[in-house]
DNA sequence: CTGAGTGTGTAGTATGTAGTACACACTACC
DNA sequence: GGTAGTGTGTACTACATACTACACACTCAG
């Protein structure tokens, strides 16, 4: 599944719902021009820069890191995570790269609830 | 410390002990052009692509990802990391974000170690 | 049958990225 | 006093990124 048309799909099913779903009306509404939105929903063009990304992703009530990691992206704010301390989080991300979600999960709930 | 004034501080450590590393020696090894090892060097230039850091790194003995820090990028694999999965490290880096060293470490010890 | 709304094709632009190529001035050796 | 090695200024290039602008063809409601 790539950027363009995972967007198309969830566009069109709001579309089912909603008239306002329109590739040009949220072309509009996120501010870029219609004929590009359409290149980008049919992978004709590499996926937009990351704020346009966001905007697109609060039109669509779609998850922004979810999106901007299918077109290949990061956050910028988990970069400055990283970027700040690049040893301590190269070595955990390496760590975890195999460890299953659920352990993970485990970590993050330890460090929520936990005395850290 | 900027990217280029830390590599030039490196450098020029490295060059009190060995007459190697110069900068038209250094950029030789690496393969690129001394006037534009001199420019990033100067902060003339923004730093040069992750392979070119890395080639850097290389011959200097520095931390690949540290560099990369420095220069705003982040490993690639790192990336892949986090693209493959990127609910579960979006959330878990935001978690660790102002947790602090010792225990981001206690957690990569307890993976490394444990029973996952 | 028209006109409002739909998606798309083509062309073009501005800026950033990642460098090369060559000439210049300085220093230090022997 | 040439020449080997040093760092640097200027100019240029190729490609990627991130779009805009406009025209076109189609559909469907009134």
């Amino acid at each position: 599944m790539t950027f363009g048309s995972y967007l198309r799909g969830v566009r069109e099913l709001r579309l089912g719902e909603d008239r306002s779903y329109s590739l040009r009306q949220v072309a509009l509404r996120v501010g870029v021009e219609p004929a590009y939105l359409s290149k980008i929903e049919r992978d004709v063009t590499p996926p937009p820069s990351e704020s346009t990304i966001r905007r697109i992703a609060e039109d669509l009530g779609e998850d922004p890191d979810l999106l901007l990691a299918m077109a290949g992206k990061i956050s910028s704010d988990l970069r400055e995570i990283i970027i700040r301390r690049p040893r301590l989080f190269a070595d955990l991300l390496r760590q975890l790269k195999e460890v299953p979600d659920r352990s993970v999960l485990r970590v993050v709930r330890e460090i929520r609830d936990g005395d850290w």
